[in-house]
DNA sequence: TCCTTGACTCAGA
DNA sequence: CTCTGAGCCAAGG
């Protein structure tokens, strides 16, 4: 019934390598979504080609961000990224406990319905703190 | 080689 | 608020 069907981004390695230097500048206590990752993966990649982002980077990045996120390196706060609408999405039928556990030791709050508030623990960096900070958005 | 299986999001009903 | 459809690939068994 939900053909989960995907698409991969023309250079997953190097994709998969901003993801994961975009999720290490999240500091702890906050999270980030799918999306909004992808949307600064776009950002630094249309600032390093200074080519236009082909549509597919729009309509699919966050799942790249999570495919980035299944593969990511011991170093990378992986449980800080969840899904747009505030909750933890895990690999189908695995418990979320592990990333909750994650989160609330770090002050991060779930209500009732297991959602976090994107208004109080999103992480929203402004363009000073990616480029002050070592996010190489632009390709080397 | 064939078949299964994914850490997502947004608009519209 | 919930539910559906669209987006249309690649790694692993």
């Amino acid at each position: 019934m939900n053909p989960q069907r995907y698409t991969s981004p023309p250079d997953r390695a190097a994709y998969n390598a901003r993801v994961w230097d975009i999720v290490r500048q999240i500091p702890p206590g906050k999270v980030a979504t799918y999306g909004q990752i992808a949307s600064m993966v776009i950002t630094a990649q249309a600032a390093g080609t200074g080519d236009p982002i082909p549509a597919a980077y729009h309509a699919w990045g966050a799942r790249w961000v999570g495919g980035a996120m299944a593969a990511c390196p011991a170093d990378v706060p992986w449980q800080r990224v969840i899904n747009s609408q505030g909750k933890i999405s895990l690999r189908k039928g695995k418990g979320s406990t592990e990333q909750r556990c994650l989160l609330e030791a770090e002050g991060v709050e779930f209500d009732a319905h297991d959602r976090v508030d994107l208004r109080i623990y999103a992480w929203l960096p402004s363009p000073q703190d990616l480029s002050s900070k070592r996010i190489h958005l632009l390709s080397d």
